[in-house]
DNA sequence: TGGCAAATCTGTAACGTTTCAGTATATTTG
DNA sequence: CAAATATACTGAAACGTTACAGATTTGCCA
């Protein structure tokens, strides 16, 4: 008699995968009632909410993520935004394990969209703003005058940056200290002696350049010492780059006696080069470097360390993004975290 | 007179993103059509299937996930499950690099589902196929005996691993050859002329254990040589851990004289050992060790090196996926990637 | 000319969820 | 005691998409 293809409530029962209706069913109660009861929403009797919610539960009911995206414009997701071409030796790792960490408790997935160094850092921004394929965007590499967060801001959309903008825009942030760093390194240097400092900065598009930059020079300058240029290459180019400017930097007359790297893959092509110009480290130039892990120094004990945590960064812009979210209105995280010591060759 | 809260057509064509009601209303068509015609199904006139492309381009328009999922259960999702207490060192920023270069050109989402050592590797795999929210899933530290080799392969569920398994399964993989890693490594060493080789082999659990460590014993069979055990740490110890076993090792009575070693990070703590322990590389033993990127050699040109590139591995798992989804049927990617030769010092 | 097939297009229902506007019953109030 | 109000629940509609089962038009053949 039934020619229809509607499901029964029998149907529902027994089929695949619980939703709503099949609680409702099982409740004897409606779909509305069913979906109020699981938010613990005040007009639903207690013992009504108590009973639904442990029926949820015993046959391990989960909302449909679709369905209440697509009512709802909620993703439950975050977007974290990278360039794929970023520095080998992979800190990304440990950022994208601290923000999954975070996430893992609440009902929060993460996706990686990633964009290549020849397009534009834009699109994936307005990809996930246009299309609402996120509710909230990490962002890094960070600039001072920064077309994302005024984008992301000027829409009111939820995100967190990994470093500082200088335009004026309150927005969440986590940051390392750089200026603190580079000062740190600078003073080290002093202490043993070293007179004629290079660095080797981020690229200068980035807000951190300036940071570690202007750290730098005004220890440098408190320290009465001088600065040998070395700007033919940030820590964003190849290492073999970085090893031949190196050595180039080391055989000119004025070479440096102490290096300051605030990343950790170039600092391997810095001690390349310097041997490969024929000096020793630690007897004619020390060297200071940033590090994720600090791995380096196991091998070549005569650098000088400090350590900077990306999964803490990842952990607390995952946790700034959220609250965001949560109260757009409330005051934005902005974590600036300070380096520790240096750790000494042993 | 209209008190009714539906939306007219001329309301749609004016809001916010545009859907298929707005490119109907635009082309004056169905929705039923302009949805079949974007698909180039047959059925819609060759004009009309143009016009309507042409317009839905002009205006930007991009089909809902929600909508689409929800209707089709297809999510346009990949999910990748990783450990998250994973080796420090972090092959794994090129691992995802190199799967989300392969999404990009896709409509596909890249999602990183998280698991700590602590919890069962199985929670991820089963939330994911449970709930249907990815369309494939991508593993990673494979098992001979692998619960969730069986548990996806059972549900006919898309997947490709990163390594091989052992159960008479046949299913999609990306592997590096570890044992000829492993041949090749011990066959420099007797070059060399070392005699008494250790191998710091990955977790027993793992299969590319059983690989390396079959490669291993093997050659060193056919070259006349012994092993000295050491089986006391495994390279997902902690670095620290490694270090001082690897002091224990060499204080030992009948010591190595050659050492090969599966992984980069752990490298260094081996290095770190040897030297703790008195010992010269390249002196009084040698190193064989498998890296992702050769930074390793530019501080410690003494070691000898084979690369393996994550990179590539991240990639071809999603092409493997991705295929597996297109046709659940077709042959699985199966794919061992031959090491390149033993980078020599310089 | 009538009939039939092919070509092209369309409306309805459904996926699972939440919101809106109720309804029915019990309880209080004047 | 009627009316107002509070309590507990419910059906219908909508989010954007696609599958299904038509509907209309055109061209062709007997």
């Amino acid at each position: 008699m039934d020619k229809s293809n509607h499901k029964t409530d029998e149907d529902e029962a027994e089929t695949g995968r619980p939703t709503l209706k099949t609680l409702a069913f099982m409740t004897g109660l409606g779909v509305t009632t069913v979906s109020r009861a699981l938010k613990d929403a005040p007009e639903i009797g207690a013992e009504t909410r108590k009973r639904v919610q442990l029926v949820a539960r015993q046959i391990g009911y989960r909302p449909n993520r679709a369905g209440v995206r697509l009512r709802t414009g909620k993703t439950n997701v975050i977007s974290v935004v990278l360039n794929t071409t970023e520095q080998i030796g992979g800190f990304l790792s440990d950022f994208i394990y601290g923000i999954s960490e975070r996430l893992a408790a609440t009902p929060y997935h993460l996706v990686v969209a990633p964009y290549s160094h020849n397009n534009d850092p834009m699109e994936p921004i307005r990809y996930v703003v246009e299309t609402g394929s996120a509710d909230g965007i990490i962002i890094s590499r960070t600039q001072p005058d920064d077309p994302r967060v005024r984008y992301l801001t000027e829409r009111g959309f939820p995100f967190a940056a990994h470093g500082r903008t200088a335009m004026g825009i309150e927005h969440a942030y986590h940051d390392f200290d750089n200026e603190s760093f580079a000062r740190l390194a600078v003073r080290r240097l002093a202490e043993l002696g070293r007179r004629r400092l290079a660095l080797l900065a981020p690229p200068t598009a980035l807000t951190y350049h300036q940071h570690m930059r202007s750290g730098f020079l005004d220890e440098i300058d408190r320290n009465g010492l001088s600065e040998v240029p070395f700007s033919s290459v940030s820590s964003d180019n190849v290492i073999d780059d970085i090893r031949r400017q190196t050595i180039e930097l080391m055989r000119r007359t004025g070479r440096p006696d102490g290096i300051v790297c605030g990343a950790g893959g170039p600092t391997f092509a810095l001690i390349a080069g310097i041997e490969a110009a024929g000096f020793k480290l630690g007897r004619d130039v020390d060297l200071v470097a940033k590090e994720p892990f600090n791995l380096l120094q196991l091998v070549r004990p005569e650098i000088h360390v400090v350590e900077e945590d990306f999964r803490l960064a990842g952990h607390d812009l995952a946790t700034a993004v959220l609250s965001r979210i949560d109260d757009r209105s409330a005051a934005p995280m902005q974590r600036l975290v300070v380096p520790g010591a240096v750790i000494a060759p042993r």
